[in-house]
DNA sequence: CATATCACG
DNA sequence: ACGTACGTGATATGA
């Protein structure tokens, strides 16, 4: 028998601190875990045990600790961040079959030294795995040590024997107790002899064997003075010493090795934890079935019939009036295959009844509706009977989560698919893959909605999100027109001017190099050339625009850099990003994310169109080739400073709000409030600081960003927030109160009731707390935000089909809103966006939207 | 696959 | 003593 006995603590300290930083994208700490079980997976490895103890510490006082006071009792506590990772450690590895020893009033020290002493008795071997030299002293004829370390992620293990300890320590295992007797040991607070060190210690005990033969001859022995000096002093501290440093043997334990044996794989609690800590990786290495195999099911669940392709399965819903639908939707748009359950069966088809279930208007809970929406845009049918879609609602109750799996979330939420019985005389071949998961969606769906109502979701869901899925479906159908022949000659021209910049800055450079490799200008620019190097990166110099700007006029290479810069971002992400997304019919078609960010907004990807360059001149006639079609103009219509009118209405400040409703410039009326000044006395420099605070203040301000932003000091920025706060004390009141609701409820929410969760706020790291407490205060206001447009284009989109026109809603851009309309609806839809904008919720203060239109999207801004 | 950079609100 | 504004996505380099 090999037992491999385990320092749980030990291992998750060194796991914690050999890892960088890793968290759950909800923020929930995991590195050290992640760590453990690499280190666990690599000594199963190298060690091949029959069985594996892992042995942690329990937080009552320990049997050595109440012998000496001392002890310990400045060992700094574990911060937040690794203890938080104890339990589900803990969790995770009793559901991976290992068993966890933990002994009320013993450190997991005093339980390696039992197991490993019974082994040894009993002739078996035992490999005790740690991060700690304290365990060396328990190395024997039968037991090893294995010293952890982790180091850059990698895990990596020394193995000690008796003949590796003596040749490191010069002493026999058993003597190391004596050596740290005399020693002491600082980090666990043993004190030791005065004045005698590593050195002294280890060739006392080599020449003299023990503490009792020092002590016993001590008047004999040849000894510099100093040294027995010390040793007489420090007699009575070395014996209590060696006391505290003995591991104790005799932990009231089960030291049976049999007992040890791995257990049987709990896989639904596995993937449950390995879904919450988001290490789907690791959950294949551990060889967990991520389809939660019914034989181990918690409490097993009574298979459900599966039949494979009904001939009947729309009358079937019908009869039933409802059903819960997983669609596989292909890549062209067309279903590949449909579950549904309905009537306590599972029906397995090829999707060729999507059209007929979607036309009946039946109440249908889906798993993401977008396609389905989109699929009946193409086939000209308006779904109107979808009534839950269970992954905006597992958004909603957790923004922050990287992915909406059915399968993982029912694990998640502890609802475990029901294992899949095939119907008599039918195969599930191609649906082997769609079918548990399609187990799994009756329960999930009924625990989301009961989530969803317990946070008062309801309406956030179904009168914002579900609605907006079918304006997204809509707006990604119809896509946006670009002039490809254009935008491939001003690509053209690009070439021409970035070559010529290219040669510029090699001519400055002396040499050539690969300009788009920031470590190969850092090097030019610092080393070559010499110029002062700003800042550094983990890398090497930084050489972002911020630190090139500083460097403008010192040499004239820079200049040529950032102009190559300018233009090879727009050649490379947008002119040849964009060409090579263009469809057949010339236009590009995003997609819209609804399910992505933490505070609640859209994103858009593949192609990103919410990032079109605009600020300067150069990338703004790239907007120019997005354009309107044959004989339609295209309509955009943005919010006026609505984060700041949200939070205006959110913090109630009676001065913010008078300068909204006055209708003056905000940021020259914030000017003149904070410096108590008349308006007209406002300098253009004032206002433009002004609006640098407004934008800070929306963020989560700090001093030194604000001066870094606005080029005056730290103490200067200070000031200007400090009169702004003083100005708008119910801002100051707002950002307070928010971030001690954060702190009380663990998360904050928006006017609509979406939440977002703060675990920064709980962490030990300053750094980590502060961020947390700017999120608490820019999620509500960016949220909101986000709610109201999503609101206002829902209005639109039903007043347009209303009004029957054929004007749509083509994109969103944060505050903004495209519309895409023939000529003569031009004037309507101009109205009906600025209406629908502005009405869309009535806050404190007014909502304002400017439209305008254009034949492209330059024009039109 | 991580890092640096830069485009947007 | 340290790091430094919120939220995104795409591209290129280099280990």
């Amino acid at each position: 028998m090999k037992l491999l006995a385990i320092d749980g603590n030990s291992i998750l300290n060194r796991a914690y601190y050999g890892v960088k930083a890793l968290t759950t994208k909800n923020g929930e700490f995991t590195n050290g875990i992640y760590g453990f079980l690499n280190i666990l997976l690599k000594l199963l490895d190298e060690v091949q045990p029959d069985a594996v103890a892992c042995a942690f510490d329990l937080r009552a006082p320990t049997f050595r600790h109440k012998m000496y006071e001392g002890y310990k009792a400045q060992r700094k506590g574990m911060p937040n961040e690794l203890a938080s990772q104890l339990q589900p450690l803990k969790d995770l590895l009793r559901a991976l079959g290992y068993v966890i020893v933990e002994c009320e009033g013993y450190e997991a020290d005093d339980i390696l030294g039992t197991l490993a002493k019974a082994c040894g008795d009993a002739g078996n071997d035992c490999v005790i795995a740690t991060g700690d030299r304290d365990s060396l002293q328990l190395v024997g004829e039968h037991v090893t040590v294995r010293l952890a370390t982790t180091k850059m992620g990698q895990a990596s293990s020394t193995l000690y024997d008796i003949e590796a300890v003596q040749e490191k320590y010069g002493v026999m295992p058993e003597k190391l107790v004596d050596v740290k007797a005399l020693m002491g040991d600082a980090s666990d607070n043993i004190p030791g002899v005065a004045g005698v060190g590593e050195k002294t210690a280890c060739s006392l005990i080599q020449q003299y064997q023990d503490l009792d033969f020092l002590y016993g001859h001590l008047d004999e022995l040849e000894l510099k003075p100093a040294v027995r000096k010390k040793l007489t002093e420090g007699k009575d501290s070395a014996y209590m010493s060696r006391t505290l440093a003995k591991i104790c043997c005799e932990a009231p334990i089960d030291t049976d090795p049999t007992h040890y044996l791995r257990g049987e794989i709990n896989h639904p609690a596995a993937v449950a934890l390995f879904a919450r800590l988001e290490m789907f990786t690791m959950q294949d290495r551990w060889k967990i079935d991520g389809s939660v195999a019914p034989a181990e099911a918690v409490e097993p669940l009574e298979p459900v019939r599966a039949v494979c392709d009904p001939e009947d399965l729309s009358e079937i819903i019908a009869r039933e009036g409802k059903a819960d639908l997983l669609v596989q939707m292909g890549a062209d748009g067309e279903p590949s295959a449909l579950a549904a359950w309905c009537g306590g069966a599972l029906f397995l088809t090829r999707g060729t009844e999507l059209p007929e279930l979607l036309r009946s208007g039946l109440p249908l809970r889906v798993w993401s509706s977008k396609p389905l929406y989109k699929f009946g845009y193409c086939n000209r049918i308006e779904p109107t009977g979808i009534a839950f879609d269970g992954e905006l609602a597992a958004y909603l109750l957790s923004p922050t989560s990287a992915t909406y799996d059915p399968l993982r979330l029912a694990a998640q939420y502890g609802t475990p698919a029901p294992p899949v019985k095939p119907a008599e005389g039918t195969l599930m071949g191609e649906y082997a893959e769609l079918a548990p998961q399609a187990a799994a969606i009756p329960a999930l769906f009924d625990r989301l909605e009961e989530e969803i109502a317990a946070h008062e979701q309801g309406k956030l869901l179904r009168e914002i999100e579900m609605p907006l899925a079918q304006v997204l479906a809509v707006m990604e159908c119809e896509g946006f027109a670009l002039d490809s022949a254009a935008l491939r000659d001003y690509g053209e021209e690009l070439d021409g001017r970035i070559a010529s910049l290219q040669e510029g800055i090699f001519e400055y450079a002396g040499s050539r190099f690969n300009l788009n490799s920031p470590r190969q200008l850092g090097d030019v620019l610092f080393v070559d050339l010499g110029l002062p190097a700003k800042k550094k990166t983990k890398t090497g110099y930084s050489t972002n625009a911020d630190v090139l700007e500083s460097l403008r006029g010192k040499h004239p290479i820079i200049e040529l850099i950032l102009e190559y810069r300018k233009l090879s971002k727009l050649k490379s992400t947008y002119v040849d990003g964009l060409l090579k997304v263009v469809g057949p019919d010339g236009r590009v078609r995003s997609t819209f994310q609804q399910t992505e960010t933490r505070t609640g907004r859209i994103s858009s990807t593949e192609p990103n169109l919410q990032n079109i360059p605009v600020r300067t001149k150069e990338g703004s006639r790239l907007r120019a080739f997005f354009k309107a079609r044959e004989g339609w103009k295209l309509i955009d219509a943005d919010y006026s400073q609505i984060e700041l009118r949200v939070l205006a209405d959110i913090s109630g400040d009676p001065q913010m709000i008078e300068a909204f409703r006055s209708g003056q410039d905000i940021h020259t009326r914030t000017a003149a409030q904070v410096l108590g000044l008349p308006e007209l006395m406002v300098t253009p420099e004032m206002r433009s600081r002004a609006k640098a605070v407004n934008f800070g203040i929306v963020y989560g301000i700090g001093a030194f960003s604000l001066s870094q932003d606005i080029g005056v000091t730290v103490a200067e920025a200070d000031r200007y927030i400090k009169g702004y706060l003083e100005t708008y004390a119910g801002v100051k009141r707002y950002m307070e109160e928010t971030i001690r609701s954060a702190r009380e409820n663990g998360y904050v929410k928006t006017l609509f009731g979406r939440r977002r969760y703060l675990p920064e706020l709980a962490a030990s790291n300053k750094v980590t707390q502060a961020f947390g407490e700017r999120v608490a205060m820019n999620t509500p206001i960016q949220g909101t935000a986000a709610d109201i447009i999503k609101i206002a284009m829902i209005r639109v989109f039903e007043r347009l089909k209303k009004e029957r026109m054929r004007a749509r809603l083509i994109l969103q851009v944060h505050d903004e809103l495209l519309v895409e309309a023939p000529e003569e609806e031009i004037a309507l839809a101009t109205i009906i966006l600025k209406e629908e904008m502005e009405n869309a919720i009535r806050l404190k203060v007014p909502l304002e939207a400017d439209t305008n239109a254009g034949y492209n999207w330059l024009d039109a801004k």
